[in-house]
DNA sequence: ATGGTAGAAACTCTA
């Protein structure tokens, strides 16, 4: 089972690519982020045709969740239970017997704004959500981008991005309380090329400079994490015309 | 110095 996360930054813009995408890689769940379509302008056709069903949970201009998946999703959840949020950001779904979350997690904007509090309420909602999840399943997959740089190791430049937005410290201690419920960062199963990033501002050629930071991921159950046999980054789309700022993530799990 | 780019929408906000 093959599983994978992209922030496509406007499903419109990015149809093609997504379905280039999916054509080469043969993904069997498909988590999608800042769609940016109201469900009535959601492309279900393109991706009906690709063999692929779809759920989603869009509002127009921001945000907006997609989960693409060859086999049918059952108990879909398209919200934080009990977190009043009218930012379209989360969907959750089983698809053969794993429970994938689909995220968006607020970018935050700035350490002194508005926007970094509501992060940091929504990873806290998220958290107490994922600790029931995994309560009651064994076989869990979040997927998405998380705006959030884990480690020095996951940001081109440490002492720039030092105390930021996406790599300041609440933040990722709010991502260790995710790990801390039982979750592995599925990319660093593995051994993995020095500067992998996920993002990579617009501005500046950054992606050429290879300025970026890793802040997209897939955490997995410790179940999953033993069945997982690959994680990685694909930089490709990143180069293509008109690219989302941001690149796929893969994971492949050996489902008994 | 407070840039620079991209997307959506409507001349501004968000990332």
């Amino acid at each position: 089972m093959r599983i994978a996360t992209w922030n496509v930054n406007s499903l419109k813009v990015r149809l093609p690519h997504v379905l280039d995408w999916v054509g080469k890689h043969r993904p069997d769940v498909v988590c999608l982020q800042e769609t940016k379509l109201e469900d009535v302008n959601f492309p279900l056709d393109a991706f009906s045709n690709a063999g692929y069903q779809a759920l989603f949970s869009g509002q127009k201009t921001y945000n907006g969740v997609a989960i693409l998946s060859r086999s049918a999703c059952s108990d879909v959840v398209a919200a934080v239970p009990g977190f009043d949020d009218a930012q379209k950001r989360v969907l959750a779904a089983t698809v053969d017997g794993v429970r994938v979350v689909c995220v968006y997690v607020p970018n935050g904007e700035s350490i002194d704004s508005e926007k970094y509090r509501y992060k940091l309420k929504w990873l806290a909602a998220l958290n107490a959500w994922l600790k029931r999840e995994l309560e009651r399943f064994p076989r869990v997959a979040v997927l998405g981008d998380f705006n959030i740089a884990p480690e020095a190791r996951d940001v081109h430049d440490p002492l720039v991005w030092d105390g930021q937005v996406l790599f300041s410290t609440p933040e990722r201690e709010a991502f260790k309380n995710l790990l801390a419920l039982g979750l592995k960062d599925g990319f660093r199963l593995f051994e993995q090329p020095e500067k992998s990033f996920t993002w990579w501002d617009y501005r500046m050629n950054a992606f050429r400079r290879k300025m970026g930071l890793r802040i997209d991921h897939v955490l997995l159950s410790t179940e999953l994490a033993k069945l997982c046999t690959a994680c990685s980054i694909d930089v490709d789309p990143r180069k293509a015309e008109r690219p989302s700022d941001h690149a796929p993530v893969i994971a492949d799990l050996k489902i008994p």
